[in-house]
RNA sequence: GGCCCGUUCGUCUAUCGGUUAGGACACCAGAUUUUCAUUCUGGUAAGAGGGGUUCGACUCCCCUACGGGCUGCCA
């Protein structure tokens, strides 16, 4: 391996970033970034008619999300027709492509006329090798002149060697009639021009590759490395769709799970290392590889995701989390916290964020911190909220005045007045925790009491005591 | 229809001719515990089917079934 690593994402701008396309960049960016390479960016905009702006916007909102950066601007496809158009006619030069006058409508009725007798013909355009004083002036395509005969082989990284039989494949479209082109001869001249050594994409162009390589034949251009890796799928085997729930980058953003957690879980998607489960980003770039890439499709499993993330969420530190948890609740369109909200969320995430999978389970479980007097206890916290239990909590109340506020000091108290009123210390937490959080699943009651503080402490377990 | 790719526990996967087929998620049971959760321990669970090749196949070859893709002046 020579050359520096140079890879790309190609997505065209026709809607959201799919969490497939996702895992597609990422294994690009993966690769390259882990052997000091170039991780390029590239729109496929040809499609006039279906693409669009907002989705490129999209796109790019989901790769940064997912923390994937690429070099230089981003290339617009499109920008390039001119230089695609340049090809084309040197393909003619070169006599590895002809000018094809057959109209659309011919070849309608070709296809039509083949499906008739119930045969699938390849349309052979009259044109090929026709001599150009017969031309008559009207539009044209430029069509590639491929072989009939013989075999290409596509060297996959991940799929092995692939023979495609030229006579399988017909005479593409490099350049339609109004002089754009298509996709087929874009990304090859794409590709070719901005120096991409490995092209990692889905195997749903597996088949492409072979009419993409008579391109770089026809124009002696080296051949990228190939790996066509496994589109994702829905838990039910099928191809991942909306109805199976979110199928786009930022939907699972505003669900609530953290980016390096959806970076592993992506990662070990379709990919293993032996054993290794979960990793943090820089030791995915240290173990990435292509050979270590399935040839199955992947199905997406949520547990397996959310699991992933819980190991993240307890991983990073605090400051990294509430700044992604505040970037959660705008993608999400909830209410921003208040400072002070803030300040009780940083002093309660030791106790809550090895416990949580996602940024809602975690601002569910800090709760008890946002909230503020008075405490209106739900129904189940009401009803631990009794008499014999209110009279318990006035006699407490006093004895938390003049303590040091850890836990060491607190914990002899309450104990002593659990015993003295012939409790055990569950059935005094039970009240506190009503008091304190007006629920009746909380973190532990020291917990609380240490994070909202004496004077908050103290006044709630008042609120309820009246 | 033609061509191409795929098929190991429910799921993600390890294995690259010889293993009691390993790990993780999920699930079940137990332990810990002031609730919930976490954590810990243990358990259930797999080579699509059929032929070959071989002393020996999950691993190599063929067929079938099933799933997916391509077969556009879409990408």
């Amino acid at each position: 391996m020579s050359r520096p690593v140079v890879t790309r994402f190609a997505p065209s701008p026709t809607g959201y970033l799919h969490i497939g396309g996702g895992r597609t960049a990422l294994f690009n960016w993966l690769y390259a970034r882990g052997r000091g390479g170039k991780f390029l960016l590239r729109i496929e905009d040809t499609d006039r008619e279906r693409s669009t702006p907002e989705a490129t916007a999209a796109i790019l909102r989901g790769l940064t999300w997912l923390g994937l950066d690429w070099d230089g601007d981003v290339v617009s496809q499109f920008d390039r027709k001119d230089r695609h158009a340049e090809v084309a006619r040197e393909m003619l030069a070169r006599g590895t492509a002809y000018k094809c006058f057959s109209t659309q409508e011919e070849i309608a009725a070709f296809r039509a006329e083949a499906e008739a007798r119930g045969s699938y013909a390849l349309f052979q355009s009259p044109w090929r090798d026709a001599d150009p004083a017969t031309f008559p002036d009207a539009p044209f395509v430029i069509r590639m002149k491929a072989p009939r005969t013989g075999e290409t082989i596509i060297n996959d990284t991940v799929q092995g060697r692939v023979v495609i039989q030229n006579s399988s494949l017909d005479d593409m479209i490099c350049l339609r009639s109004d002089a754009t082109p298509t996709y087929m001869l874009a990304v090859v001249v794409d590709d070719h021009d901005m120096g991409v050594t490995h092209v990692i994409r889905g195997d749903d162009h597996l088949n492409n590759a072979a009419r993409q390589q008579m391109i770089y034949d026809a124009m002696s251009w080296e051949i990228p490395v190939w790996a066509h890796i496994p589109l994702i799928h829905g838990p039910d085997g099928k191809k991942l769709s909306k109805r199976h729930g979110a199928t786009g980058v930022e939907e699972y953003q505003a669900m609530g799970y953290p980016a390096a957690g959806m970076r592993n879980y992506l990662t070990r998607l379709g990919w293993a290392h032996g054993d290794a489960e979960i990793f943090t980003t820089a030791e995915a770039l240290q173990m990435f590889d292509l050979d270590g890439i399935g040839r199955a499709p992947a199905r997406l499993d949520f547990k397996k995701l959310e699991n992933t993330c819980g190991h993240h969420i307890a991983m990073s530190d605090d400051a990294a989390l509430l700044h992604e948890l505040t970037a959660y609740l705008v993608a999400a369109g909830k209410p921003a916290l208040t400072n002070t909200q803030n300040t009780l969320l940083k002093s309660a995430l030791y106790c809550v964020k090895d416990r949580a999978k996602t940024f809602p389970e975690l601002i569910e479980k800090v709760h008890f911190a946002l909230i503020s007097r008075p405490i209106q206890p739900d129904e189940a916290a009401g009803k631990s909220l009794d008499t014999v239990s209110r009279g318990i909590l006035r006699t407490l109340t006093p004895q938390l005045q003049n303590v040091s506020w850890t836990k060491d000091a607190l914990e002899p108290i309450l104990n002593q007045v659990a015993a003295e009123n012939g409790i055990g210390f569950g059935k005094l937490a039970s009240p506190l925790r009503a008091a304190l959080a007006g629920r009746t699943v909380t973190p532990s009651v020291y917990d609380m009491m240490l994070v909202i503080g004496q004077d908050e402490t103290i006044a709630r377990l008042e609120d309820a005591a009246v």
